[in-house]
DNA sequence: GTCCATGCAAATGATTTGCAGTATC
DNA sequence: GATACTGCAAATCATTTGCATGGAC
């Protein structure tokens, strides 16, 4: 994905923000990471080699900066460290969606896209009136890797 | 809900662990709490007046224990405090859902049963092989209170 | 030039841990 | 009586914040 340097700056200005080198080098960072689920840590490893003088608590900024434009997302693995996202941006809109795989055994996450949750949150509006306006949903389990190791051991022990 | 001192006492001794007051107070506290989402403080408090003497590191030690012991669940609303409730016991099988709606106005968080992910976790192993065995859906929106006061503001907004 | 943003180091706050005394089995 | 458990206080660790300097507009 590519960042805009225009629309950035714009959106900023808009907030009576500025666009500063530091700004964009993280959101570039998320940007060419798409799919992976970085730390503010990580953010800032990757970012230090080619700037050595960036400090990791302007990561942490800058990171709160970007979930309240909504450019990025965070997530929670339940590791003890918050995770971020690029945004799934389609036009205008966000899709808004934290759909992850979290293998028990390697730990491995992947994302996945389904709209077979929408069903799911008409029928909660209808039938409690929560207006659903995001989700998060996290299915943990073993992936097919796993999976067929952990067959594979089944059968093993058979013999 | 109500413990059973002696069941508890079975499934510690078959790990080598003991019994303590302290250990059957913080699960009968989840267990009277049942729908709620305590924290290891809120825990801690509702102990306290009637056991003066208990610290907090029991607390938490303690339900790090019950997590381990599937008796409690742990669920996280993004809150900066890990949260506990006593798990849904169907004989015994543990449920190991956890649906919340958690509105984006007032902060409350409800609960709701729903099976209709049963259709997703399918179609998620037929797809890519990754075998589901729990799941954790939040859904962020408006509750039907904050939904109708916010109709309600727009309406006057609009005279 | 005016503010906003940054870097650094110190502060915060939930959770964990070491240790000496205590309770359970 | 042996060993696990507790309470307390100190340690940990991700994240936040105060403040003086630097950079964007």
């Amino acid at each position: 994905m590519k960042i805009d340097r225009e629309d950035f700056k714009r959106l900023l200005k808009e907030k009576g923000l500025k666009m500063t080198r530091q700004r964009l080098v993280v959101l570039e960072v998320l940007a060419e990471s798409s799919g992976q689920h970085l730390t503010a840590e990580e953010i800032y490893e990757r970012i230090k080699a080619a700037n050595p003088d960036i400090g990791l608590a302007t990561v942490y900024r800058t990171v709160q900066l970007l979930l309240e434009l909504g450019l990025i997302d965070r997530i929670n693995l339940d590791d003890g460290f918050a995770r971020y996202e690029i945004g799934d941006v389609d036009g205008k809109h966000r899709h808004h969606r934290h759909h992850h795989l979290i293998c028990l055994k390697c730990g491995k996450v992947a994302a996945f896209q389904e709209d077979m949750l929408e069903a799911l949150e008409t029928g909660v509006r209808e039938a409690l009136g929560f207006r659903v306006t995001d989700h998060e949903v996290k299915l943990y389990g073993y992936c097919r890797g796993c999976s067929e190791q952990e067959k594979r051991q089944n059968q093993e022990e058979e013999t």
